[in-house]
RNA sequence: GGGGGGUUUCCCGAGCGGUCAAAGGGGCCAGACUGUAAAUCUGGUGGCUUAGCCUUCGAAGGUUCGAAUCCUUCACCCCCCA
């Protein structure tokens, strides 16, 4: 058996730790029950949520036993770590259509099936039988309210006299403490991971569980994925990266992996793949004699396309990169086409409009959306940034007919480097 | 209450009776270069049935052969004096 938490430690996974002399030992050789949580605020986790569910898998590969703990009842009043507002408040019918999408994705990662199967649970299933005042006594008793004001999270709010905390959210703490000790009460769990902004909410787990039960819990935090420029990882212009196919389509999400800068490439290859150290080595090198290669970047959108998307949705990626950087576009059906042009807008319009002497070349453009007037399609033509299926089109008279079709009823338009339009005849 | 200045094309900003679709910059678009990066360079940047025509310079009227430019009224903004 590999030594698991070595594994961690190199690959620059231990932020921190409640127990750096004993965990090693600890957690060498298996058998141990771990949780991590998540959050259910969407019907998908985004690419943050692979920091968790990666360490999970890591631990369960070692033989231990893990719980991912989805936060129902945590969810629904929002924990003020990280953040600098008040949050809204799910309702309980959003939060299952949550709290379903989330496991959903996390069968990918981990295995809830073998002779060690993971657990997923909702901690809305035990917080929804406690009343307030058994909740108050049991739990609330073991709080001291000056130690839970020193707590970096409560405290950055409290400071600031613009947005404050309200009681609900500086409660969330004792919320997430009973969980750990509810969880080792069950299933015996003793040990939680998470990012490091989760460290005052685990310790408060740690403390809670030696009050009411006497027993020592262990605690072990990761970095945050951040960029080197310190902004969050998952984030573009448009918005979150998601794992779900239906929110970031398989080609958007291998692009913004293959788009990771340089200096962030070989912590996202520690912390996001599975992939030997050798080999990450290699690539660190590779990175540094060759970056234009940008072997890293590759190796590290394949990985992860494959794990979240499948072979099949890593296929589809690969194919759609091909083709949009450069590839020409022929002997395609509709549905390759559908599946690689996903995230790109089209339109429909009369097969009518090939017959005869065809469509226009600029009214085409027009029709797509990539040109806002003849004359600024006429322009883009002229600049010679006018493709059909990948192809430069010049001559502003140029028609186009059935034969330019790329499969049987699209038609591939591209402005530019990289921006496409689809034309449907139908 | 009195006096002065302003409102220009996506943004900033020049224009102060014809040569104004309107300088310059930013942004944006295209091209070259490149690592699907950054920077840089080049070109373009109201519409159309494009040697021409139409719409645009806060709004509406007016003067003039001709107005973004002059006059009147209105709206909004800024400054100064009381």
């Amino acid at each position: 058996m590999s030594d698991i938490f070595a594994d961690l430690q190199w690959r620059g996974l231990i932020h921190q730790t409640t127990d750096d002399k004993h965990l090693p030992q600890f957690l060498k050789g298996g058998g141990r029950t771990i949780y991590a949580g998540f959050d259910p605020t969407s019907d998908s986790l985004h690419v943050g949520g692979l920091m968790p569910l990666m360490y999970l898998r890591r631990l369960q590969k070692a033989g231990h036993r893990v719980i991912a703990l989805v936060g129902g009842a945590t969810g629904m009043i929002g924990d003020p770590s990280g953040k600098s507002e008040e949050r809204k408040l799910l309702d309980e019918q959003a939060l299952q259509r949550n709290v379903e999408g989330i496991s959903r994705q996390m069968r990918r990662f981990l295995d809830f099936e073998g002779p060690n199967p993971a657990l997923l649970l909702n901690n809305f299933d035990w917080m929804r039988e406690f009343t307030y005042l058994s909740f108050l006594r049991d739990v609330g008793k073991h709080f001291p309210v000056n130690v839970m004001m020193a707590k970096d999270s409560v405290r950055s709010r409290l400071e600031r006299d613009d947005v404050g905390i309200s009681y609900t959210e500086f409660s969330y703490m004792l919320l997430q403490a009973y969980d750990f000790v509810h969880l080792h009460q069950q299933h015996g769990c003793e040990v939680q991971v998470g990012g490091s902004d989760q460290w005052g909410n685990i310790t408060a787990g740690i403390d809670l569980a030696r009050r009411m039960n006497g027993v020592q819990l262990y605690g072990i935090t990761c970095p945050l994925l951040l960029t080197s420029t310190g902004q969050k990882m998952g984030k573009t212009e448009q918005g979150a990266v998601w794992l779900s196919a239906e929110k970031t389509s398989a080609y958007l999400f291998y692009q913004y992996w293959m788009n990771v800068a340089d200096e962030d490439a070989g912590r996202c290859l520690r912390f996001l793949t599975e992939l030997p150290h050798a080999e990450i080595d290699a690539l660190d090198r590779s990175r540094a004699e060759a970056p234009q290669r940008r072997d890293s970047q590759r190796r590290l959108a394949d990985e992860l396309t494959a794990m979240v998307h499948g072979e099949e949705g890593l296929a589809t990626a690969q194919r759609a990169t091909e083709i949009f950087f450069g590839g020409e576009i022929g002997a395609m059906n509709d549905e390759q086409l559908a599946e690689i042009f996903a995230d790109v807008p089209s339109k429909a319009l009369p097969r009518q409009r090939l017959e005869g002497e065809g469509l226009g070349i600029l009214d085409a453009f027009c029709e797509a959306g990539l040109a806002g007037s003849k004359g600024e399609a006429r322009r883009t033509l002229q600049q010679g940034g006018a493709y059909v299926n990948n192809r430069r089109r010049e001559g502003e008279d140029t028609r186009l007919t059935v034969a330019d079709l790329a499969s049987e009823t699209v038609m591939v338009l591209r402005s530019g480097r990289k921006k496409y339009a689809l034309l449907r005849f139908q």
